[in-house]
DNA sequence: TAATAGTAAGTGACTACTCACTCACCTTTG
DNA sequence: CAAAGGTGAGTGAGTAGTCACTTACTATTA
């Protein structure tokens, strides 16, 4: 008589995803080498054997997490949208709002940072490409802005860079190292957007100085 | 007969520091599990077994490393001394060019980056602390500079942060994820303070608007 | 409908290997 | 010689990945 107990059947693409979700939160809290496969089975609340009749190695389900790719194309026409209208506080604000994948985006920025720090291929999809495109819409906007006269003279892709470090710095802060910054997101967002565009904005007065003085 | 070479003799002091630099760089690029106490005896010309000699743990000979405290209060000092001739730009560039080690940053950062994501106390030594010395210093200096009218209104904490953000921001993505960035460290520090100053410094034209617009 | 055959889902036990750490012993130096 | 510097050869505790096997379910056939 065996009366072992065994989960209920589950469709291959559910196991799937479930396995894929829970190896995420392990892979970004612990970092790969950080992480055993016998904790994301358990996680995922299956036998360790079972893991590997879905993914062929552990590094193979590694890639497979951040291989779905994120919706940059959907933050990219709601900019677009904004941006033909001109309101550059719109623009600013969207792309400071982009989370890689909504409603998991803490974990995917941290599964990212160990995955860049860790030298694996998986960040150069981010850093590489994916991340670029920021700055290049970004750059191209503020370029166009300084032409119209709107936005003071200076290095578009600097100011790109510059917008988007304050912001990616402070998510770092407040959603990956949980540092306490006694406001919501959401203000230090707009701050920073006015912040910023107190900095582009031409009032038509003062001149805009070169880049360069510091020697 | 025994004819195996061993190692010339060295002193308890310079071991233990050929051991943590050389662990240091190791831990940095690979993590503090991807490491293996093997690789950093190599590393350091000694056995295996002599690294147990100098730290009783690997975890040991990792928090010895940060250990080593930064010189924030020599930066502190000398931030001091351009502040008093109220000279902007010195303030913002010497607080942009700190680094945590001279010599070693990068890999200091990329340890200190591990060290977060891997939650480990190290880190809490410098996001608890060190960290937190630039934001007030600076906000102080920011605070001190509204009230005398050179800047605009706008809260220094804020700003403080904002700045910071910009250069770690870049100086993350240069020096340790080494993405080609096509211009030097300084280049970029000089334009970041230079936008960041036209944003903050007050041409007495333009009013200073509320923090908060966006919905 | 009931027996049979086929198959995907699932598992415990195992293997080959790696890891941090130990120990008995050797060598150099004062 | 005694103390300190130094090591090769381990050891037990994991760790990724394999394998032979069971179970739950479905389709086919009589």
């Amino acid at each position: 008589m065996n009366t072992t107990r065994r989960a209920p059947r589950a469709s291959s693409h559910d196991r799937q995803a479930s396995l894929i979700s829970a190896a995420a939160a392990l892979f970004a809290a612990k970092g790969f080498k950080g992480t055993t496969t016998k904790e994301i089975a358990r996680a995922a609340g299956i036998s360790e054997a079972l893991v590997f009749k879905y993914f062929p190695t552990k590094r193979a389900l590694y890639t497979a997490i951040l291989a779905e790719k994120a919706p940059l194309s959907e933050l990219l026409s709601a900019v677009e949208h904004v941006a033909r209208k001109r309101d550059d506080h719109g623009v600013f604000t969207l792309i400071a709002g982009y989370r890689i994948r909504p409603g998991a985006d803490p974990t995917m920025l941290r599964l990212l940072l160990f995955s860049a720090l860790e030298g694996h291929e998986l960040a150069d999809m981010f850093f590489g490409k994916q991340h670029r495109v920021f700055y290049d819409y970004l750059a191209g906007y503020i370029q166009t802005r300084i032409e119209e006269g709107a936005f003071r003279k200076t290095d578009p892709l600097l100011a790109a860079r510059a917008f988007i470090g304050m912001v990616v710095h402070h998510r770092l802060l407040h959603e990956i190292f949980e540092v306490p910054l006694h406001c919501s997101h959401q203000d230090i967002v707009a701050t920073y957007v006015e912040l910023f565009l107190n900095g582009l904005t031409c009032p038509a007065t003062s001149k805009p100085r070169g880049p360069s003085r510091v020697r």
